[in-house]
DNA sequence: CTGAAAGCGCTTACAG
DNA sequence: CTGAAAGCGCTTACAG
């Protein structure tokens, strides 16, 4: 079949069917393919050795290199749910610093595996990838049984009691950017829809929102927060709650874009107009806000940096370092449609 | 430490350290750990190996396995993009299917790939993965070194020139559920607002259309196609050139949510009520879907069967084997408010 | 400077 | 039935 390069017979080319090919040592061949900078041979014997590579389709067994090198050039990231957005963001930011750094990102949700993490730890094994990123909602007990895993690994959005090894987000800062919006517009009764206390963002979030209520003079009394579960329903149920305070909130900072949206269709069956009866802005901006009725005012966080970074120090830390790190920045208020001055 | 299991250095215990602290042969622990049924030894005996195991924090090294078996037991997924809730089902399914069969998944994004999907395999090599499914946008062209990867492969949800190894779904029926859904309703100018022609999925909706259309006894009249791309922006200018198009139709089936975002944005616009002038039906059910307002009437397609359906037959069939499969149950119309019958 | 050889950590056919 | 030994495909320190 002139003008179309020969296939090899798929799977089976070794580096040593290379090298008989292209009358090398074995040595020769791996020194050209990792660019052996000590390596010594003539330009045109090392053209003959990718030329043979090419012509029967090489491919360098992962598995070989891996147990040999002790490096797997990849690493994994768990998340809990590829439907929620706000992972999109970090699988990115991650996955682009690991092609940056010359590695492989594979990315596998925590949920959606039948016997658990555990399972899926051992499965992994040793060397099959240099570390793991947790970017989830594993239980402290899923995560203590990682201490004996035998690959370096790093908490993403979450802190865990005794850990030491995390990278966050500024959720105070973005918190207190909320309220700031809130009462630059002139509120004053501003409610905050939290996230689950078991969480620690919600935690952070809810910390946030009571030193700017402070910082700027309002009270952040307890019948101002409601607890819900970051989900729609639980959004929806929360706000409910909040409408039956009196005096009742002009404003309410809630706690995810989830949330949000059955805190607004809450407000639409209770007639009350958005932002002129109230107010609603939610933390993490996505494309979805964009499209509720009314848009949705959000503070947008740096998810894709904090995965970016957390790769990074996945990949430049030592196992047994501490990492407490903050992505801080850029974080800032989305205006749209669902923020305005009071009415009253 | 009494009461706090010892653990090992991390990293380094193999399985020949097992054999020689339960003093037993290493093929031993091996058998044992693979649960070898040819083995023959006492009970107290494969007790002590497990036992060690767990007080040594013993895991095996997959790459080491990997390189003796010629099985790494992951399967691989790309996907163009993890933003895109359509994605997320198909992980799902394909996920689940591969814990089933006792193997992982990894997923990763082609788009996210600095050097291209080429990068990509050259990392992966050979003996990472067990199999790759390509749930993309990945050009021909791309596709085409492909056939001389190393690894057996399978495209889902789209079909390419020449290839006999790809899932889909039964588009054209949805499509036609879709049309059907409108015409029950009354509407007898249906419009489609199209994906791009270069998308496989966007000319089979297209031929679903067209079909029913006849079947239905009514006129697909070339005025009443648009093409838009996909996107939000795509679909609010295909909707402006529906728009235009006199008489005008009553109806439109949307060839994906996004584009129908953009749709309803420009009825919003031109001050036209859905469903009261207009019905709106998209395909692909997503929970965005009800969040809409109107929320918008979709057609709901099995995409986590599609994940799953892939993943099996890339698990248990040959690579050589030809595989143009449809996964066609279930198709339902999930109606929301943008549908109802027309005013005129 | 070059290439032969050891060895990474497993699994398993095979000799005893 | 058991365990010693070969070998998977690489990389790289080291002998020549």
């Amino acid at each position: 079949m002139p003008g179309r390069p020969k296939q090899a017979h798929s799977g089976k080319v070794t580096l040593a069917d290379v090298a008989t090919v292209a009358g090398v040592d074995r040595s020769v061949v791996s020194r050209v393919l990792n660019d052996d900078p000590r390596l010594n041979v003539r330009q045109e014997t090392r053209q003959r050795v990718l030329d043979t590579i090419e012509r029967l389709g090489y491919r360098p067994n992962a598995a070989a290199r891996s147990l040999r090198t002790a490096r797997a050039y990849m690493f994994g990231l768990f998340i809990p749910d590829f439907a929620n957005p706000v992972y999109a963001e970090i699988i990115k930011g991650a996955e682009q610093a690991a092609n940056q750094l010359g590695y492989g990102l594979m990315t596998a949700s925590s949920g959606g595996v039948r016997l658990g993490l555990q399972h899926y730890l051992d499965l992994l094994g040793q060397s099959r990838v240099d570390g793991l990123l947790f970017a989830g909602e594993e239980s402290g007990h899923e995560l203590e049984r990682l201490r004996s895993a035998s690959v370096p690994w790093l908490l993403v959005n979450r802190r865990i009691e005794g850990s030491r090894r995390y990278v966050v987000l500024d959720d105070e800062r973005g918190s207190g950017l909320a309220v700031e919006h809130l009462a630059a517009l002139g509120h004053r009764r501003i409610a905050h829809l939290a996230g689950p206390e078991s969480a620690d963002t919600a935690r952070r979030r809810r910390a946030g929102y009571i030193a700017a209520m402070a910082a700027a003079g309002l009270r952040a009394g307890a019948r101002y927060t409601a607890h819900a579960d970051y989900t729609p329903e639980g959004g929806a149920g929360a706000m409910r709650e909040l409408l039956a305070v009196r005096p009742r909130p002009t404003a309410v900072f809630v706690a995810n874009v989830a949330s949000a949206v059955g805190a607004l269709r809450t407000l639409h069956e209770a007639g009350l107009s958005v932002p002129g009866d109230v107010s609603v802005i939610a933390m993490h901006d996505m494309s979805l806000a964009g499209h509720l009725v009314p848009a949705l005012t959000t503070v947008r966080m740096p998810l894709e940096g904090l995965g970016r970074r957390s790769l990074e120090l996945l990949a430049t830390t030592r196992p047994q370092d501490d990492i407490t790190e903050v992505v801080a920045e850029p974080v800032e208020v989305v205006v749209r449609a669902s923020t305005g001055p009071p009415s009253a």
